[in-house]
DNA sequence: GACGTGTTTTGACGTGGATCAAACCGGCAG
DNA sequence: CTGCCGGTTTGATCCACGTCAAAACACGTC
């Protein structure tokens, strides 16, 4: 099957065969950048998309200040985002995981804002944001979902200001875990029982609380019942109560 | 008044000739929407940008909920945007003044996500957003720069996460007076000396504390000789002190 | 298996900011 | 002028979470 690129890229076959199967094949496509597209402007979309990378845990997609130049779609793996405040204190600002889309942030200076973490061995499709630009003025679907993309981020961190700003210590770790369990439930996972992949410490981090806080409230809920825990692993065992938690301030 | 379907469908001289001074003359077009676009891509979205409204003090421009057809410019008047919890809690999200954009959290699912109310008499520029995207297929600087736009409140955001995750209620307060500062400088007023738009108490949900924390913050840097506080007018006296107590978190 | 390192749990205690309460102030209607 | 009312200030007290400390645990390396 000729692809558009196959004029600018001198590149191999090989190359190309991988490239190939990308969004049409991927199974976060519904998820991700593309959906919503018809097949013909799938293989546009994945003209585009010309680079898979991969990240080893604890290494950085890209770290803050580096210049922005493209925004990246998270193939599998596990992101933290991290800001680095001038005096050496951080702050975790969101959790990624795949299909969804990393280095928005970064549009609005041309330099990015967070480091982005792998917290496990992770691939990501790399979509420079010059060609993102040209091909959604021609796919108005892809300039529409780009958009719901970014919009989306934007309710999402307002919903962690709401957090921040008005949530008791276990109604945060409740949303939390509640948050995690959704999104895994969306890709196909147990929404029940998982395995998290950041620390103590960074849940702490993103969401407002030291790490000991964060423990207490685990080994609370494990002794009300709400849940197993062992190390990273959740199992939750009354979603309805981790929920009246949360939406109900007075416990 | 101009009505949205009058100016879309019949356009008559005179709507035209009324908003053809818009963009073009607004001494807010380096801040808004049309910064760094030429003359003639100016007059494109003004084309565009067919209702001017006036929302009076107290009044919402848009609701959580409602549906979601137009972005927002602020022309004059400053505004605020709150997220109101199942359980009846809410949260300031952020304060809004000229040449900003409201908004753009309803693309992601068709409705606002919060409420945008007016703090005192204020006008907008209402811009529908299916027209938006057309035009900005068209216009390559329209398209940047509304991403631009979109991503710069996505970092401001997690400003405000940083604020509220690891900062102590001085630090915050003061982070919030010079960020008021810096944006009524950039807009021609003295940023030594401001009138605030908002209550104590809409100062601390903004900021996650009670309106008496802002309270004695305030008395506090009066104490200290930072800055002088009557009711809502404030003046500073010490710019390098504000910054350094939200530079350095250990007083 | 022994060891080292990083993570997690749990306890004891301290404190920043919330809560409760009262007084004050400015603006406005009568 | 007087009285009301929303907003603000200030003081006294409380408590949720932070801090400090120690022990337990998981996991990789030799």
């Amino acid at each position: 099957m000729a692809r558009p690129e196959l004029a600018r890229q001198q590149s191999t076959h090989l190359v190309l065969a991988e490239l190939k199967a990308a969004c049409a094949s991927c199974n976060l496509r519904e998820l991700c950048l593309p959906a919503g597209l018809t097949n013909e402007e799938l293989e546009q979309l994945d003209s585009m998309v010309n680079v898979r990378r991969k990240i080893k845990r604890g290494e950085s997609l890209y770290r803050a200040g580096e210049t922005f130049d493209a925004i990246y779609a998270i193939r599998s793996g596990f992101f933290k985002s991290r800001v680095t405040y001038e005096d050496g204190r951080d702050q975790v600002t969101g959790f990624s995981m795949g299909g969804e889309i990393l280095g928005m942030d970064g549009i609005g200076q041309g330099r990015h804002n967070c480091d982005a973490v792998a917290l496990e061995d992770s691939e990501v499709c790399s979509i420079p944001y010059g060609r993102l630009e040209e091909l959604s003025r021609e796919i108005n679907g892809l300039q529409r979902h780009f958009h719901k993309m970014m919009s989306r981020e934007i309710v999402r961190e307002s919903g962690v200001m709401m957090l921040l700003g008005v949530m008791r210590a276990e109604e945060r770790i409740a949303a939390f875990l509640l948050n995690m369990s959704q999104r895994l439930g969306a890709r196909g996972y147990s929404p029940l029982e998982f395995h998290l992949r950041m620390t103590r410490e960074e849940i702490g981090s993103y969401l407002g609380l030291k790490l000991e806080t964060v423990s207490r409230a685990f080994s609370k809920f494990h002794a009300d019942g709400l849940l197993e825990v062992e190390q990273k692993f959740v199992r939750i065992k009354n979603v309805e109560g981790l929920k009246q938690i949360y939406a109900h301030h007075v416990s």
